[in-house]
DNA sequence: TTTTAAAAGCATCTTAGTTGCATTTATTTT
DNA sequence: AAAATAAATGCAACTAAGATGCTTTTAAAA
């Protein structure tokens, strides 16, 4: 998107157009694998405060721009929402995988996380399904190694 | 469980018989909704150091005896596991309820998790479904003050 | 009873995330 | 275009979860 088209994005919200919202926008715009909040604060330097952009993502997060992926350390990571959601309701219900070796989140958006019945009293509001492994990346340099290692002990 | 069933489960588990083990296990036994890591600190008080919490809960998940649980803050939460799981693998792959409300996490036992077929690459390990919502405990309690409430301002 | 490896305890550190308050700035009003 | 103002940023300090290194204690074995 270009910086017009955060700028637009900023004003339908209601949001200023500051140099930090739109410096977030800007990389995760530029992601496809969801991305945690220490790693944005590196890649941001000193060019934002650390609050600034936790009160950034959690605006963003609560005008329905972006949605937050807890990974398997617990730890907040945040990808672009998809064009449905809003201020008023999340359509993230996709599946995202962590992977355990480089961490990443990526968000699975053609699986659908399937309709469950709750016990009776339960109320259900958002379903969080989250597949911990081996992302296409990793599994592929695993088998790159696991290749040049039977090379070398032949 | 009694004592001597905790003893035997440390032994079969090549685990001395200490006292913030057994403690960790009495709790854990008697609950129903799995334990956050504070909330375990504070039950125990200065009965077992909170270093020694968290390398008891630690080893008990490697061996398969507990399992943990993020919840929607991303603390850890720990539920005793079910006699499937072993050091080497975990057969914990039931769906789990977080109450937005108190927080408690449930172990919904009977409610698996359905079969998700991996974009190509991606090798899937353990999964996890979470629901957040409001549990029954809480939804009753809800209820039960709006119908308070209602027969006052009539 | 002595030995010893494992576990507990203690101090200290790291890091994610929060709070309160002063300062700055994007936008609105005049 | 300048002044006003509400919103957002920046800063300092704090909280809480979790980790690490090292010493002391203790369960179990010799």
């Amino acid at each position: 998107m270009s910086i017009t088209g955060f700028e637009d994005m900023l004003e339908r919200h209601d949001l200023k157009k500051t140099r930090p919202r739109l410096s977030v926008l800007n990389i995760l715009s530029k992601r496809q694998a969801a991305t945690s909040q220490p790693d944005l604060e590196e890649v941001l330097g000193n060019e934002v405060d650390r609050v600034t952009l936790y009160r950034v993502l959690k605006t963003f997060e609560e005008k329905g721009i972006i949605h937050k992926i807890l990974d398997v350390n617990g730890t907040a990571n945040y990808a672009m929402c998809g064009p449905a959601c809003s201020e008023h309701s999340h359509y993230d219900e996709h599946v995202h995988f962590n992977c355990t070796v480089c961490f990443r989140v990526y968000c699975l958006d053609h699986l659908a996380i399937p309709k469950l019945s709750m016990p009776h009293g339960f109320e259900a509001g958002t379903v969080n399904l989250i597949v911990y492994g081996i992302c296409g990346d990793c599994s592929k340099k695993a088998a790159a190694y696991k290749a040049a290692e039977d090379k070398v002990s032949s």
